[in-house]
DNA sequence: AATGTTCTCGACACCGGTTGCAAAAATGTC
DNA sequence: GACATTTTTGCAACCGGTGTCGAGAACATT
């Protein structure tokens, strides 16, 4: 069925180098070859084969690309920009769900197996021994939405997650709120903890703020509004929160909502991320943007200096987030 | 770097071929050879290379999976239960998003050079040519989110939308409702026709009813908060919609708030498909749940099947949908 | 016209596997 | 123990390409 090399050769007499010659940019073909040789392969409709090719040239194109975010509404955009920001480079996503409790070394190994140029890593919760085992076959590896360390033993992009919290807590003090809460995303996330570091950070240095904090079981709808009801049935609760993410601060919205309180009035809320939802009207979240173009063209930026470059040196790249000023945050303190 | 053939055999002292058949199943090896490739198999840390493979077996285990529906956040679900589902079985997604303006016949062209074994084609937007030319080209295809016809000349899995029109209406007339509005998909779509079709016979059945329609531009919050925003401002408008999908409900919703309305006892409002955030509480859409997890799995064991059996005769198959009543419908009236 | 350069092309070995075939080894039978 | 039968093994060709190398063609130089 499929049409060769050899196919294409026999119909314009010629030799199979000439042929693999004109379908290889940079090789040396004569003007008269080539119009015969893509005549007798528009004739045929041949087009090379990637993998057979690969076997030589050693490079197949395709990126693994690996998450373990299948149910934060946010990945929908991360996916959308990442596949199409490989495929304008010519590069060709291969994709791993990480979700359930797949392998993770069994999938590390059938990405090699397959050779892969490179793996992009696109989560925040995925352990770093996971993406170690690419950098340690040899494989090109960034990890997205991952931890930032100043001294970093792979590629990484992210937002500086303690910066985040900072922002955060001087979002709700400029406000003038003192009693706060923290409301985070699954307490073992470096994320969380990191985010939780800087928020606590900056409210100790304004001792009339009162924080207190507690921990979603998930990234979801339903932890963040059972964890809200928790703190709402409680005897006191905080005038304002600071959600570990957007959908986490949607749950709680809802619950502040079912609750009979009026936001901003009553519960101010503050979220992380700024998914396409969180601008919704009906939702309105006032939150703290995760510049997510930024990081996916970063990583790809990085990705494709590698596979010209394999031994570059790893580099941490931090993307800046910004406050977007919606509905869930009254307004700051004239001074 | 990597580890071949050829340094397995030579380190365990055996033939290429022994080694290649240790690793592939149903060949036969004495176990006394299969132990010693084994051993020294895994001294190397040596595992095959599925693309050479894929030269002579032509088998690659590689499944294109490509959608345009990157936007709707339906469609997290969809991929998530996709890629689960063929790693289950041992494929490989290879992720194509045809959102953009990316032309689907080179995407097509890059199926075939990276010789994919088949192609699911996920989105009920895509125009059936497109997924023709897999077929012509001999690779299965099966068309997930489209079209039902009674005599395919491919696979297609889907839900018939004429019946899903009909269902919407006859929800709406078992509350007696009269004045009633189809707020379509993008008019286009063949999805938007269908269910306009059956929506509109069901109530042609019914007299006393009354149809106005409009559709919006798009399948997304703002189209559809835009469409019902010009509904609202008209000199009349109708009593309950039925609109093109969820996220349009939910843009209709948002718009209906804000315009001071309430739902559902001022406006009802009735969607299709039944994605994850229709059941927050905040949003509590009535709405027709279409059977994500059953059209995925079918469409991936016809898919195996079409493996197995390349001349496999198309099927459509369709799945049946429900009615998911929550709290944007008023009750049904008591007979 | 003879010589030197640069291009272009084909032969051939290779990439990392699989597989048909025939020889060799193991097993069964009497 | 001799022979037939089955199983196991290695050889070599092949999958669809790439890339090096040397020969010959084309062109330039004197």
């Amino acid at each position: 069925m499929a049409i060769t090399l050899d196919d294409v050769a026999k119909l314009a007499g010629v030799s199979r180098s000439a042929v693999s010659r004109t379908f290889t940019d940079g090789a040396s073909v004569s003007l008269k070859m080539r119009r015969k040789v893509e005549k007798a392969a528009s004739e045929l409709g041949y087009s090379p084969n990637f993998l057979a090719r690969s076997l030589t040239t050693r490079r197949t194109k395709l990126i693994g690309l690996v998450s373990d975010n299948f149910h934060n509404p946010l990945f929908l955009d991360v996916f959308d920009q990442f596949t199409r920001g490989l495929q304008d480079r010519g590069l060709r996503p291969l994709l791993v769900n990480l979700s359930v409790e797949t392998d993770a070394e069994s999938s590390a190994q059938m990405l090699r197996q397959y050779s892969v140029d490179g793996v992009i890593v696109a989560s925040s919760t995925l352990p770093p021994a996971f993406s170690k085992t690419f950098r340690d076959a040899g494989v090109p590896v960034v990890n997205s939405f991952g931890r930032y360390s100043s001294d970093p033993d792979m590629h990484i992009v992210g937002i500086d997650d303690i910066e985040c919290g900072r922002m955060a807590a001087h979002e709700l003090l400029s406000r003038d709120h003192t009693n706060i809460g923290f409301l985070g995303g699954p307490e073992p996330a470096t994320s969380t903890q990191d985010r939780f570091t800087g928020f606590q950070n900056e409210l100790l240095r304004h001792p009339q703020a009162e924080l207190s904090y507690s921990f979603a079981d998930a990234y979801s709808f339903d932890a963040g509004r059972k964890e809200m009801q928790r703190l709402l049935s409680g005897a006191s609760h905080s005038e304002a929160y600071f959600c570990g993410d957007d959908v986490l601060s949607i749950g709680a919205l809802s619950a502040i909502k079912e609750a009979g309180l009026n936001v901003p009035s009553d519960i101010g809320v503050i979220g992380v991320n700024d998914m396409q939802m969180s601008g919704w009207q009906n939702i309105n979240l006032t939150t703290i943007r995760q510049p997510i173009g930024q990081i996916i063209s970063v990583s790809i930026e990085l990705m494709v200096s590698m596979l010209e470059n394999p031994h570059r040196s790893p580099e941490a790249r931090v993307c800046p987030c910004t406050v977007i000023e919606r509905g869930t945050l009254r307004a700051p303190q004239e001074n």
